[in-house]
DNA sequence: TCAAAAGTGTTGAAGATACACCCATGG
DNA sequence: CCATGGGTGTATCTTCAACACTTTTGA
């Protein structure tokens, strides 16, 4: 890209977009429950939309790298570090932001261990929220929630998706409950396992929790992913 | 979304990326023969990469909507209205410009009736070149063209993707020849035709050239798409 | 009558869906 | 012994891939 009609280019003298980039970060509920997504939103302490949710976010840096930039908003906003982010693609509808033209870049992850949120910065607070239940959100940003479970759902379809999300070991009553929560559907529990076994091996560990047969323990298997 | 930390985002202190677009606009080569996809490209006559191709794009305007600017960049430098795109996603790696930091959105096509390439404003000259023979590339256009193929292919997996691009008649022959360009692979006839036999229907009239049976006309049926 | 492209069906394999019962454990 | 979640197999349907010959026409 960038191709530019001026030799000059760094010296615009037209106004020009901002580049945001705007992070949907999902989580799923406690499992042994029943499983659902949360999405991490951060109350906005300045206008506009004072006082309403939104997604963490902000403008890119020169020289910064459009993921760098996403992890980035994503550890000032709420002190998370080290989530696997992927682009889903771009938004610019003039209006988006009352202050001022604003081209987004939207990241959506999945998170395990979401740690500790800090409301760091100028981040009122940060909090979860169930993704069915979410409050008025600030800007654009129900739309952008909508693309990113669209995305979410696309990519589940490979099982894999969620490996970096599962710790080393987990039951398959895990890895279902999980994809139950991205689909927002239920799913037959022999064909999930039917269609999951390729994907995973036994460790050959098993974990005991309360007053049932206890859970085998599987760990994805190397090598490409399918269908 | 633009989850900026000022209260006043417009007036920025620092320095940020440029925003711009670049299209990847395919056509096929004309049906009978073998169908092949030719890509756009614009020769620079400025540097960077001067007397080098590129893909047409150059910056988003403020309060231009980010397809708006890739058809007006498709117009500017090529002389081409009326240009369905969709885009694939956004592109901004530090120094992928060498001019400064930009980043890109990648737009797609597939056009019918290029019409006529005007090499207007400041690109020296627009032509078509086919896919598997292009010349070096400006900036990381390679990258970009590449994501664009791939983008192509996923979608013409649903045959409606091409409504846009055939003429109201069509015979199924061009129909496969122009999913065969777009894939880059052949297709077995009558698996193809079983496959889009409930998107189209027969208009009735025949197709006559040549000394051969002549070919039914099919156009696109309404209703939605499916796979 | 010939060359050239249009048109057409069947079979087998793989994948998806629907569905109900036994197993191992802790309390 | 019972409540709880873990674990398993079969039948059906749909979808995809492979494959070869007849039809219609103009020259």
């Amino acid at each position: 890209m960038k191709s530019s009609r001026s030799a000059t280019a760094r010296t615009y003298d037209f106004p020009r977009p901002a580049v945001t980039v705007d992070v949907a970060l999902f989580r799923p509920t406690a499992p042994g429950t029943h499983v659902r997504l949360e999405l991490l939103l951060i109350r906005r302490d300045l206008p506009p939309f004072r006082g309403d949710w939104a997604l963490p976010g902000g403008f890119v840096r020169e020289n910064e790298d459009l993921p760098e930039a996403a992890g980035r908003e994503l550890e000032e906003e709420a002190g998370l570090k080290q989530v696997v982010l992927y682009q889903v693609g771009a938004v610019g509808t003039p209006g988006r932001d009352p202050r001022g033209h604003t081209v987004t870049v939207l990241f959506v992850g999945l998170s395990r261990n979401p740690g500790v949120l800090s409301a760091g910065g100028d981040a009122t607070s940060a909090d979860w929220f169930v993704v069915d239940e979410l409050p008025k959100l600030a800007f654009d940003h129900a739309v952008l929630v909508t693309a990113a479970r669209a995305s979410l759902r696309e990519r589940v379809e490979d099982i894999r998706f969620l490996q970096d999300l599962l710790p080393a070991e987990f039951t398959l009553a895990e890895l279902q409950g999980l994809t139950e929560a991205v689909l927002g559907t239920e799913l037959d529990v022999r064909n999930f396992r039917r269609k999951v076994r390729e994907a995973v091996v036994a460790t050959g560990g098993v974990r005991r929790e309360g007053a049932h047969r206890p859970a085998q323990l599987f760990r994805f298997a190397r090598g490409k992913s399918r269908r």
